[in-house]
DNA sequence: TCTATTTACTTGCTTTGTTAAGTATAAAAG
DNA sequence: CTTTTATACTTAACAAAGCAAGTAAATAGA
């Protein structure tokens, strides 16, 4: 049962791809809903962490958001300019700035919710809940594992 | 049983990021070990394709790697610099070049084959080759989807 | 046969990813 | 209290992604 199987070594059934594509089919609804709104997809991910989990500082931000902290840097600027999240000096820590969404970041958000819980809700119906759940279990399950030896 | 579940829209369990991350995950020791080659994942996917599949049409050479047309363009054009790939004119119809991997692309991809089999193995064994397969089963499925209604 | 449409890329432009280096502040060590 | 060392970004530089527009060849339609 644990022997290895080298079809797995092919590309067309390689892990990698198949987390390219399944990725790509997940998106692709998503981008072409947000390009309405000239947002893009790390956008709206970082728009969507802050909506939830309210003001945060930037190291958080990347985490939660996967993205590297240069590009959040980048990506910030351009919200702020649109004025979409803002930013307040830490206090405590004069390294660290608070980001916080604007009523016009939360108001974008709103706008594709209705939309947004329409995609999810039709994937979830066709691939079905229980199965959508399992997957997501065993990407997390992935993401913890220890491949260092 | 099939109730949506208003967890999937939170990000911290959201399907996108679930992929991102376990993507992440599996090919960073993949992109370790190509960068001794001075090569990177694009290339290694497209030199992979065209090792299996043989000479192919870019159009299928994208669809298969995962890549944009524009992508793929700029990625032959480095490949055939360092002699990795050639290009020959498809003789019924000349839009179309049809690309193959030269010896040198087939030794460089020969030259990982022994350590990548390692780094899957270990995912194999420490995942679980059955859960692995289920996995891959669940991914296989999403990308099937339609989504479109 | 001449035009319109489709196909198969290619090019240009902007944004993002990625690595490395730089700056400012905070915390730890001596 | 002064000197590392670590933290939290920011900037710079270049490769790559992604979108839009362009080109050339093939196909379809009038």
């Amino acid at each position: 049962m644990t022997q290895s199987n080298p079809n797995l070594r092919r590309t067309e059934r390689s892990l990698p791809i198949a987390l390219l594509r399944a990725r790509e089919r997940v998106m692709g609804p998503i981008r072409d809903m947000l390009a309405s709104s000239g947002i893009n997809e790390q956008k709206w991910r970082v728009l969507r962490v802050l909506e939830e989990q309210g003001a945060l500082e930037q190291t958080a931000i990347a985490q939660a958001a996967c993205l590297l902290l240069p590009s959040l840097t980048r990506i910030l600027r351009n919200l702020e300019e649109d004025d979409l999240i803002a930013r307040q000096e830490d206090s405590k820590d004069r390294r660290k700035s608070i980001v916080s969404i604007t009523p016009a970041g939360r108001h974008l958000i709103d706008s594709h919710a209705a939309q947004s819980d329409l995609l999810l809700t039709r994937l979830e119906q066709k691939f079905g809940a229980q199965r959508l759940n399992e997957l997501l279990n065993l990407l997390d399950d992935l993401r913890q594992l220890d491949l260092s030896d």
